[in-house]
DNA sequence: AGAATGATGTCTATTTTTTTGACATCATTC
DNA sequence: GAATGATGTCAAAAAAATAGACATCATTCT
């Protein structure tokens, strides 16, 4: 068994928890359910969790995912380091969309379909963004920078917060 | 009248573009067109555009909308500080994560609601992410370094290729 | 429990980088 | 064709990063 760590899956449904734990046993060492995500802060202070399935609607006949964009930003939060894959019943391209603009690694509709749900999990550990080296960051963001100001260094250096000079060196330096 | 720039219309359907053009033109400046993205790279180096409303579908009969994601990265990749908001004719989640995915700032479906359409163009060019400083920017990869490490001071400055010490400075400097 | 290993907080001396100020040259605007 | 702003460079002073060191605290490991 390939190691994928810990699983957190939130649902209020207990049948799809079940279901969800059943699908999960094999690729995950541990899986963790909640019937409401009320805890799951305290939760995650506790335990360690590498990745979160996290359904969209807890509050009874109110289907708007609105409950589940909250408690993604609650965890993203405390937690940014822990990806969020969504999951709702409905698919709503517009809550699609607000859930990964708030940060969801992805966004799953049910019924879903085992395997592809297990790989889609599998992929957001595998390609959760490696830490880059601030020299990487600093590059990438200059890079950025003088784009937004159609390579006009001066105007590029005082947005970044540096002498006009510097962002020269660093040029050179970074390539 | 706002002045919300040119923004750049590509989709293969002439009447879709005669309506969007009516719908858009009091709120841009310019409003262009294109029925093919073939020639879009080209007249971006020529032309200044602000943001882009990109359809996602352009080989006849094939809907999965695999063209506009192509055309998208292709985009990014050239000119990734002008914003590219998706449109499509199918609300299809899978195409909206795609797309988000890969940097679009948005997508929407058709029939599009006109005032919605504006709204969400200019909320866009609105929230079009302002250059951060070099400091900033260093230290929110600094803090979400740390995160990654679980708080390990030594192995987050080894990820993010300073020393142990300068770390410590710095976190001591950015508060 | 005690040893071993690794993390932390701090220092110093040395090397790099950044800043400041300056100046000539090239482009663009008026 | 002046005026203004951007660029490429320099040199000296100030600030920051690195390497090496050391005592202390935490956490495995046996």
């Amino acid at each position: 068994m390939q190691n994928y760590g810990t699983i957190l899956v939130i649902d209020d449904n207990e049948a799809i928890l079940t279901a969800l734990k059943y699908c999960l046993a094999s690729t995950f060492d541990r899986v963790m359910t909640l019937t409401s995500p009320d805890s799951v802060i305290s939760l995650l202070s506790r335990e360690q969790v590498n990745i979160i399935l996290l359904d969209m609607n807890f509050t009874l006949g109110v289907n708007s995912g609105q409950d589940g964009l909250v408690w993604l930003q609650a965890i993203r939060k405390h937690h940014p380091e822990i990806p969020v894959v969504l999951i709702t019943a409905y698919a709503d391209v517009s809550l699609a969309v607000r859930g990964l603009k708030r940060g969801a690694a992805d966004f799953i509709t049910k019924p879903w379909d085992n395997d592809e749900l297990v790989r889609k999990l599998k992929d957001v550990l595998e390609t959760a963004d490696e830490v880059a080296t601030l020299d990487e960051v600093e590059a990438e963001h200059i890079r950025h920078a003088i784009d937004r100001c159609h390579g006009n260094l001066s105007k590029a250096a005082e947005l970044l917060g540096i002498t006009r000079q510097t962002l020269y060196n660093k040029m050179k330096r970074l390539q």
